[in-house]
DNA sequence: CACTGTGAATGCATTCACAGCG
DNA sequence: CGCTGTGAATGCATTCACAGTG
């Protein structure tokens, strides 16, 4: 959709597109100058950012080239500054996102309770059970709602998010609903292809997958 | 590693390497095979079987073909065969395999409640972790020891598969006691990057970068 | 005829390699 | 010098397109 196929000799701003691949990078570089700022580095060259991510340093500067000039000659990147700028371009500076979270079992607990997505300005502002018996209780803060009510509840809380954690049978009915109520991302944690219009970005996390991958290269390797 | 490049001319076997991503494709198409055997399908096309998943006929035949020939000119592949032909490449045929989890807290916990996981034959033989209040209990009908017994136990029960779900500051130790008690595979819950030797095969589930790349998308589209 | 299996073509992501800069 | 930013080369994964088959 909406292919930025513009002239690429206009060297100000960023000119191709990046990749899915190269936008998850960007929260691994987040993350280690965020570090690198704890401990009062100043400046880092792609090539010890890379060393430290486990990725070479010509792809650091791929990377970031697809959102600008960094970078200084000679000596490297501002790690202040650039930590600044990723985290703009990420859009978690300034602002947060509000998280509807469907499914208040096992996983969608612990999903919750992560303090990382607090810290990264998610916001759990929504959960809902069909469990008639978990409706009404309190989780990490969380009041648990009727997933009868999702859509009106997203909607009303201007939820940014959908995170689904239910079980197969009901997950597309559940997105369905969320969609309904506006959110513009799902991260489906079921085992399950879903369905959304594709003005909704979608991600899946399939547990069975990642292990199954493993058992495969296991059973190979004797 | 043990590049398999014998000679391409041998018709008999599959010549080519599957890559990664083929191989999570496996786990989709076993998945769907099974439920098509379930309601009595005998014959399914590649294409059929491709817009079942979301997927191109071609990728589903380029797939398969990386296995073997399955299929039967001008009626497709056969449900029942197929199914079994690639439970059985994925490792899941008439074995088992033994998991240790490392961190019982709520993701901890919803790997081990996660019922996929027994059923397709992953067990969790063995839970540790770092907090004496939980030491002894019985969580899912694994008993939760201490994590300074991983290494033995990981040993003493024969353990393929770690699951790493700790906090990021024990991550990499934990890691290490894994290995040292002989894993083979490695999923990584935790929010760092972890060295193991290149015999072990690593994979990581991140769930903060799957939200933080959302948010970089919904922050571009106004 | 409907379908598979696969060379060849395409399209991307990564890596190389180096001009240019501080 | 040491390092960035980036064209060009490489290497993969996906798709095309069709010969071959039951």
């Amino acid at each position: 959709m909406a292919r930025t196929n513009h002239r690429s000799n206009s060297r100000a701003a960023a000119s191709q597109v990046a990749s899915e691949a190269c936008v998850a990078r960007l929260s691994l570089y987040v993350r280690e100058l965020a570090r690198l700022e704890t401990q009062r580095v100043g400046y880092v060259s792609s090539r010890r950012l890379a060393q430290q991510l486990g990725l070479t340093d010509a792809q650091v500067r791929r990377d970031l080239s697809y959102f600008g000039q960094f970078g200084t000659s000679g000596l490297g990147y501002e790690v202040q500054r650039l930590h600044e700028r990723l985290t703009s371009i990420l859009g978690m500076a300034d602002r947060t996102w509000n998280v509807a979270l469907a499914g208040v079992g096992n996983l969608g607990s612990a999903l919750l309770a992560y303090r990382g997505f607090q810290e990264r300005g998610f916001l759990f502002r929504v959960a809902v059970d069909a469990d008639p018996q978990k409706v009404g209780r309190l989780v990490q803060g969380v009041e648990v709602a009727a997933v009868q009510r999702l859509t009106e509840l997203v909607r009303r809380n201007h939820i940014h998010i959908g995170l689904i954690a239910v079980p197969v049978a009901s997950a597309q009915e559940v997105c369905d609903q969320l969609v309904a109520g506006g959110v513009r991302a799902i991260v489906n944690f079921a085992p399950a292809r879903l369905e959304v219009p594709s003005s909704v970005r979608l991600r899946a996390v399939d547990l069975a997958i990642e292990l199954e991958s493993l058992a495969f290269y296991l059973a190979r390797n004797q």
